[in-house]
DNA sequence: CCTCCTGTTGCAAATGATATTCAGTTAGAC
DNA sequence: GTCTAACTGAATATCATTTGCAACAGGAGG
């Protein structure tokens, strides 16, 4: 399973950079990877708070999802208000997001030009690009038909 | 000059929207406009405390920048951390940004592609794009080449 | 010009995400 | 096992932003 890959190469990680292995830190991960690609930290904090035993504080989960984070394993994708995004990429080759402003649905898509138009730009300006994030807003398609649903009601079926 | 023209244009929005035309809001609209085309909220809420006569408190400026956004001459445009960097766009066209993650140096471009590949992907979706942010963070010219000089004098030139 | 109602302002306090401090606890090198 | 540096949890601090509220000011109608 590559999960256990990841784990181990994060071992390897933390040791490279003076860093101890705790059973906490592995417990996150493994809450990560269980919870589902997009996670808000408050909302992992939450989560792992109400299990049976909880494995770790709101220090540690911000602690650690930063450690993530300069390791590889998780990327903020999505900066909207006050909150911020994570997914959990485990090895995902990279994509963009869309977002929906109704209802927080995200979806997820690739598009190879993307790449090569970061590349052409950057080049342009002698930048070298360390990471980017495409974000889309608007409306999915369910809320578009929701909103057709109300419409009708009103209008009295 | 398209200044007056905006002023006019913002000032038919409030009057539309049920608000009060206020010097306060001009007066911000101009600080604004004379700041530069990158802007955050507390440093533009600092500058103009520093004037001789202050136009409006903390709060004015926070409300007078959300309603320009509603408006739409004001565009949110880089997240970075907890920090919010806004856009003074009154009718640019859109573009996107590259940003030093040095010195914080922000260079603006176009592609047209990126808006074709918007559409492109909203409609194998279904999704209807409201507005969408392409970051690309990474290292400026001017510092990659103030790390090659720092380089040349640790060597000892 | 006066009056009244509603939106606006400024301040202080609240909020919410995230960072930090510190004292007690552990990992893991020797 | 011993020792030290890194880690943890709880409380506290910080920082951007929002909100409650009392005083104030547009602007519509007279």
């Amino acid at each position: 399973m590559q999960l256990e890959e990841l784990k181990q190469k994060f071992e390897k990680f933390l040791r490279q950079n003076g860093h101890k292995i705790t059973k906490g830190r592995f417990e996150i991960i493994d809450k990560i990877a269980s919870y589902g690609p997009h996670f808000e930290i408050e909302e992992l904090v939450r989560w792992i708070a109400n299990q049976d035993r909880s494995i770790a504080s709101r220090s540690t989960v911000y602690r650690t999802v930063r450690l993530l984070q300069e390791f590889g394993a998780v990327r903020e994708v999505i900066k909207l208000g006050n909150r911020t995004i994570y997914e959990f990429t485990a090895g995902k080759p990279h994509h963009e997001h869309l977002i929906c402003v109704e209802c927080g649905k995200i979806i997820e898509f690739y598009k190879e030009e993307i790449e090569e138009f970061q590349d052409k730009v950057c080049e342009e300006h002698n930048f070298t690009p360390l990471n980017h994030r495409l974000e889309i807003f608007g409306i999915c398609s369910d809320c578009k038909a929701k909103k057709y649903e109300n419409r009708r009601l009103e209008v009295g079926a």
